[in-house]
DNA sequence: CTGAAAGCGCTTACAG
DNA sequence: CTGAAAGCGCTTACAG
């Protein structure tokens, strides 16, 4: 019952002021390495030593209550629980935009924005100056808060584009991807190429993916058929559904590309369960590279989505922002490529 | 080049307090509803439509130096990067973790420490006061941190046990885990029970899988052969290489428990690739319940871990400790369950 | 080159 | 019940 304090006497910046026999300031300056004073080596060494011998850090809320900034960085996902679970790439985008950030000795927090209209939102962090910038993933176009955001000024990035907005991104080439993993199939013989999107149209990445899909048909002079696109939603029994409508239409594609290898173990069930076999009956590319899909049965052929860089060049984008460049009309995307393991085979087909 | 200003102009206390014809003082007091302090409801009223209209959020430097709580809690994760590529249950952990942290309106510092003597320790975020207590996710026993961290008495959960201290932790139980996995191969009529173990063990969880595995044996009376045993390492390709010699051995098991399903997905390629059947010729059950395993062919039978609970109980545990519950001996133990798919059939083999 | 002092925006005893 | 004032531990002009 009894609260313990914690033993850890609490040391200030005048202990070390005093062990140093330098006053707070000159503290300060040596230990902030502030530019443009010109210390002796001798006084920096000093005061270097006497925070060292006392252990001493910074308390956190002294330091940004006075400078105005707080160095820590806010990640906020917008995505909801279940979609969260089958985030594949969640622990490497947040590896890519950690090392950036501690790089920049920063410190992130990490908070989930479950709705669009979240009473918890992320905007309690900016709004109590919790954070000095901002890394949201996967924006909802109806987001209130993103205008407004962007009309602050306040330094933010999206992780994963948001169109009619003019706040910087970084993204996959969704569109080039998706082209990539259709000329596969197309390059092995395929005409009649079905899709299984990741997800509705209604997120972006969904859209870009199928708009490669055509354009890739397009330039092959490959009429598009409508009857062969089914729509999927993040999870694997939404590639199986789809999947299985697919099959059972009169005339079947005999390769599909399923736009989420997630959504694509679920399509593979379903074609295991027909019994048929992959690739020979059908070939199957999927997109994004989880690490399953190299023991897939077969082995996944997908396109790579690098999802460190991902988080890392966000997270850079972001300092650069912060640090006072220009940000209009940052815009990046990321290329991907293709990886091609078993599920299209290497024979063509006709 | 030019760094612009938020145009949020910063609205302080004094603000609210003026608009609603209170001191600062008040406004503190009902914004944070302090307990026993009985302000006029009228009052209370006023203030909240002060603070609502100016849209005040107190800033968060001010209020953790004057109060001397951040109002933040720390999760660090000591794994390497190439485990925490394949970490599929991160996301669902950190869901768990940030549900509680944010009920509690805290917040969440994420942190990955590298190596046990990170020079970027996650030290400096409790020495410079970024948080008020501290999850210390797949700790290791070479951290020279944590004995630190549990004489200071500085609020620390562990999650994943580390025998030798006495701080809190919250783990699954492992041990009975195992021992449901390898009892059902067992009723299923397996006399030659392989083990892959999930990873070395100097990690406790592998170390208690695999006493599991011995303890299901020899309460079954099957004597343990230490041939059956292999080790892998977190990483697919490492059970690729466990059954490949276990299926060369002159006599190899006919059923074999992987204690991780990503290993597990080696495993079965392994078995594929050397033209045998699962479960017919060879059954394996897995441990973890990734949500890929629902999708490997034949489906994995797995023991299922419950990643969101044990995130949220770790916080849980952790808000107890820092509201002063006493936390000697504070051990938490979650249940796993058997989720019975195709992998190793429903027919007694003999 | 270095120090004294103000100030960051809150909370919290302490009076009244 | 409410307010004036001190104080949290830094940083940062400003003097010297």
């Amino acid at each position: 019952m009894a609260r313990r304090a914690h033993l850890v006497k609490k040391v200030t910046s005048q202990d070390v002021a005093k062990l140093a026999g330098v006053s707070r300031t000159t503290v300060s300056l040596v230990l902030n390495d502030v530019p443009g004073t010109h210390i002796p080596e001798s006084t920096r060494q000093r005061v270097l030593e006497a925070a060292r011998k006392l252990n001493y850090y910074p308390a956190a809320a002294a330091r940004s209550l006075a400078s105005g900034k707080t160095h820590v960085i806010g990640l906020v996902l917008c995505e909801g629980p279940d979609k969260v679970s089958a985030d594949a790439f969640l622990p490497d985008v947040m590896r890519g935009i950690a090392d950036e950030v501690s790089k920049h000795d920063y410190t992130l927090l990490f908070h989930t924005n479950v709705a669009p209209n979240d009473p918890n939102s992320y905007m309690k962090l900016v709004r109590g100056h919790h954070i000095d910038g901002l890394i949201v993933s996967a924006p909802r176009s109806d987001d209130p808060n993103l205008p407004e955001l962007a009309k602050s000024g306040f330094p933010t990035v999206l992780h994963g584009r948001l169109p009619g907005t003019d706040i910087p991104f970084v993204d996959v080439d969704n569109i080039g991807g998706a082209e990539k993993a259709v000329n596969h199939l197309i390059a092995l013989g395929h005409k009649r190429i079905g899709l299984i999107t990741n997800a509705p149209v209604s997120f972006t990445s969904a859209k870009a993916r199928l708009r490669g899909y055509e354009k890739a048909l397009e330039k092959a002079g490959i009429p598009l058929d409508e009857n062969l696109i089914r729509y999927g939603y993040f999870l694997p029994e939404t590639g199986y559904r789809a999947m299985t409508e697919l099959l059972e239409l009169p005339k079947p594609p005999t390769g599909v590309f399923v736009a989420s290898d997630v959504v694509a173990m679920g399509a593979l069930a379903a074609v295991h369960e027909k019994g048929l076999r992959v690739p020979e009956e059908i070939a199957i590319v999927g997109f994004d590279d989880i690490f399953a899909s190299a023991y897939t049965v077969p082995a996944l052929t997908t396109v790579h989505l690098p999802a460190y860089d991902l988080g890392r060049e966000a997270a850079k984008m972001l300092f650069d922002i912060m640090g006072g460049e220009d940000f209009e009309n940052r815009h990046m995307f990321l290329e991907t490529s293709l990886i091609v393991r078993k599920s299209c085979g290497g024979v063509k087909v006709q």
